[in-house]
DNA sequence: CGGGATTTCTATAGATCAATAGAAGATAGA
DNA sequence: TCTATCTTCTATTGATCTATAGAAATCCCG
């Protein structure tokens, strides 16, 4: 990443910007299966038939791969919560749909959302606390209406709402590293992490 | 790992087996941080200032060394929830020792334990299968409870057993990746995951 | 079909890394 | 202290990997 300077202005022309798309998603593929940095340039090239060296033509570097994927990864996450917790219903109701709209990438691009969680640990700083932030925003999303939950009497006072929300996103977050064949049905495992946490926090269920 | 053949009958020797040690000890501590691919020799013998080459008078490859650490890092998690689950106690019961079993290693060897859930992946054939199949035995064995609890009613009839193992394993797994301050109170995370799962789970608590 | 721009290629530099060979140093028992 | 054994060191090999330079091929527009 010193002078080469990636075509911008190239990347506005569609063919240029199709073979770019073309090697995100190759990295993506490979970054999920091998890791970062069990990951060589020369890897991501053989998925497209391309020359290693190629590749450099549309990045300036391997970080600069990650970092993309990286972004789209954790991409619309924060946005689609804070519309969520925006909505007018009850806090039951919107943990259950935060927790649908969480998992929704996970089947979508699954790669991509591998790699943010498994692999952002490895992005140079700037990039790692920019998605830190977003993930951050993530949680205080399920924070907000696990609160509201507590403060409207639905949901038991004595959580401790840091941690519970940590759980949520852990049983979530688990999801992306199954093997496909338990990973298909996400829907199905949307409804049952949330039927287990609206069950498992809602106040009046005895000691 | 050709000729050399790690002299074994000097790990009986109290002082190469101290060292043997500190070796894996700081091999886990690094791998856990950076990764196993993200770790070079040279930073693991910088822990010990030690020099690299010499890591290899102990172990005849860094595989090995990654292998060591993995073993480490699952031992005694089947044991102890094979002997949970034979115990004469009722389902709601022996759940909320699995989880408690399953975290405590957690916080007794962290290096080690998020070693084995990040970086097994990454081990040769063999030893990745032989760690496959411990974990298959611990999910089975949350699987036996549940299924227990499903048969004698005090557990919903219309949950997925499967599924909600892995859902239980990935809130417990997720521990390991907190940050330090968030970790630090397992036994309150190992309530509330039982609290949370119990309550989630157990039938007769409406629709 | 001609020519400039775009894309991919070959070739290689330069760095890093795991692992080996063999010398030097440390240790401990006699 | 002498000596055999154990431990660590220096030096290096060969492989691999990211990134660059510049030539070749391809594409696209007139």
């Amino acid at each position: 990443m010193t002078k080469h300077t990636p075509p911008l202005r190239l990347l506005r022309n569609s063919r240029a910007l199709r073979r770019a798309e073309e090697i995100v998603d190759a990295a993506a593929q490979v970054f999920a299966e091998r890791g970062y940095h069990g990951t060589s340039t020369q890897a991501i090239a053989d998925v497209l038939g391309l020359r290693q060296a190629s590749l450099y033509y549309y990045f300036p570097s391997k970080e600069a791969a990650l970092e993309i994927v990286c972004e789209r990864g954790v991409d619309g996450f924060l946005e689609r919560a804070e519309a969520i917790v925006a909505r007018k219903e009850s806090a039951l109701q919107r943990l259950t749909h935060l927790v649908a709209s969480h998992l929704e990438p996970i089947g979508s691009k699954p790669d991509y959302v591998r790699v943010f969680i498994n692999e952002r640990r490895y992005l140079p700083n700037a990039a790692r606390k920019r998605i830190a932030r977003k993930i951050r925003g993530v949680e205080r999303c399920f924070a907000d209406v696990l609160a509201a939950g507590v403060a409207d009497g639905t949901l038991r006072p004595d959580i401790d709402i840091r941690r519970t929300v940590l759980l949520i996103l852990g049983m979530c977050n688990a999801v992306i590293n199954w093997p496909a064949a338990d990973r298909d049905a996400i829907d199905e495992t949307a409804r049952e992490i949330a039927l287990l946490a609206t069950r498992g926090l809602r106040s009046g269920s005895g000691a």
